[in-house]
DNA sequence: CATGAATGAGTGTTCATTCAT
DNA sequence: TATGAATGAACACTCATTCAT
């Protein structure tokens, strides 16, 4: 076993225990990675092309800061979460009421696709592709159940609060992701996609599933 | 348990019965194949694990009786497809008014997972694993846009005569797709997913998104 | 990783060591494919038998140092041409006269059946056997025809200047061509063929349908 | 073992072991195999691709009427020369003199490509393409080479009688072979070739080699 | 006689991973 | 720390041949 360990990033620490360099190689390697499965979706998403993408001469080299496929995916994911989380918290945290938040969740959501027009579409081909008894597998079903849980607690309260009306929180938190996955997804394959405009729909749409009836 | 052949079951000639044994070997294949797709994925639904599923000693047998890999997962989603409009068409069209028919569409839907538990997950699979430039990749997005298409615009002639409020049936068709196959992916690996009434809450949600503002 | 450029081998830098062994992989190969060919023929040739001959473990290696199957035989073809080059040319620039020049060409080419006993016979079976609609077998021909239509061109500027008598070059050269891949044919399965001697032989019966009347 | 026997078809009693329906499905499948064969060479000549052609169903009605692969390529073989030695033969014998003989040889074999196009492109491809320890191989290099000396018993006969020039007979009929096949080749891929034209040029050709000088 | 379903070895190729240097 | 050569399993797919009916 020679890759150094890849779960210990985030924290205080962060480059403490890793060289400069070597941070340095993996973000380029990660970087290369979400434009390839952009580009050709997980399945084909390869070691060599990958290493091509990074202009490095050999897979080796991946192998040799990964510690195998799914590390290299776990490090997609968490890449694009960091970038989503960057960029959705402050727009969201701008606004006080859950409605105005929730909007903003949708909006800041949909208009990173503008922003990193592949990062999204990388992490839903991970996400969908990354299947079965592989540790990674159950890692990211476990990261993004807790993720959703988040949601769905932080929806129930405001509900709770008489901020919005009565649906039931998990069901709604669901179907939006599923609504803004399949969003991301026509994205990469339509070119005339307007994606403000479905963000303002959406966010239009889910405003009215979840409104206080008067 | 499901009936083997598709139709076409005509008189007793001799020319039946061939046409009868072979059309149940692709039934049986087909079978083993959304089996194993729902169990391990798409990425991983080879040959091998698909005729082992089956029974079969080898994996020449399948591509005896498919033409490829594409023509295997055309008749998955075929399959799945057609099952899924025997089970949904009667119980939408039960309905006249089309908020109605909404609620008909979604909680059908959701129903089939109960009936067919491996059916949407293996078409899922294959819609979002199958990738890029093949032949079939094409196929099943031009379907899935006609058949979202032809939705859109059902929803919007009756938006149109009053039937709904205000909202665009594109974004809200699209939203209602991703949620749903959301839920898919949800109920095939949680054991405890009620999906009677995942689909009661999630016809709520789009009811109330939809409805006529008095 | 695919397979590198093939021709390239530069000065004494230490790069040049890492082509030098790719470049000895490779060369090992051709000759383990050459023995193949000539042994079982091209048909038969198959990457396993190819890599059990070089000596590899594995099919995967010869995918690794060549792009494929095709562009193995062209290095085939290619290294056994540059062989033939390297000991005709000047054998046959050694003469003066359009004469002796056909008859070192024919007697220099035969006497490559004893130095080399297995390259031109792989090269015909390369050339007889690569077939249809592949990207090889379209730029085989192409190189064939330009070898042939030059020759063909030597032959008709020596006979316009009276070093030849009356006959149409292209079917002289044609039917040259195809004596000689017969004989190499028959050489590889006859044990006792004397190569010089019907090299001799060969050269009398084209000098003599060549030849001026006086 | 069910296929008949295949080497007993000519002779004095031809239909005599085997039905009329029998000996017509065997010439049935030999046309086709010619016709595929031509087409796609001896490599990608299949039984699949000769039953389609043939109009059969199933290539195990290839398989039961022949002993294997081996088999039918034999009865390709022996069916274009016994098509050859109808045409060839009596233009041959129509000439008394030996160089007549000769260039009779040469243009209704070179004529043959015009009667019958693809059937000396078949067995040019066929003995060039089986190859190796298989019992046809063996035949047909006896057969050929059976043929071969026959023809160099006549010329050298000839020879002697003094109707030729001075010239190894074997070399000339190697050669002479050679060059046929050589054009042969040429005329497949050659929309434009002129088989005639080529006939009497080679015939030309072949007759200034083994003149009697004067 | 004839068939079509089945077989199983074999094809070239891709892949993530390993390891000596 | 980095490399590129090597590995071996897995992939979809084709083939000639077999056999119960």
């Amino acid at each position: 076993m020679r890759a150094k360990n890849s779960g210990s990033k985030q924290g205080a620490a962060p480059a403490a225990d890793r060289t400069f360099t070597e941070a340095a190689r993996r973000a380029q390697i990660v970087d290369a990675a979400i434009e390839v499965i952009a580009e050709v979706g997980y399945a084909k998403a390869s070691f060599s092309r990958i290493a091509r993408q990074a202009g490095l001469s050999s897979t080796g080299m991946i192998s040799y800061h990964f510690a195998g496929k799914d590390d290299l995916m776990r490090e997609v994911v968490a890449e694009v979460m960091r970038v989503a989380d960057a960029y959705m918290r402050p727009r969201i945290e701008a606004h006080a009421t859950a409605p105005e938040r929730l909007r903003a969740h949708i909006e800041s959501n949909l208009a990173l696709l503008d922003v990193y027009p592949k990062h999204l579409h990388a992490m839903v081909e991970v996400l969908t592709g990354v299947r079965g008894e592989s540790p990674s597998a159950r890692e990211f079903t476990a990261a993004t159940d807790a993720m959703l849980d988040t949601l769905i607690n932080a929806v129930r309260t405001a509900q709770e609060a008489g901020e919005f009306g009565e649906f039931d929180p998990a069901t709604m938190v669901y179907a939006l992701r599923g609504a803004i996955d399949a969003l991301v997804m026509r994205a990469a394959h339509d070119p005339d996609f307007d994606a403000a405009a479905h963000g303002r729909r959406l966010a239009d749409l889910f405003d009215r599933a979840t409104r206080r009836t008067p």
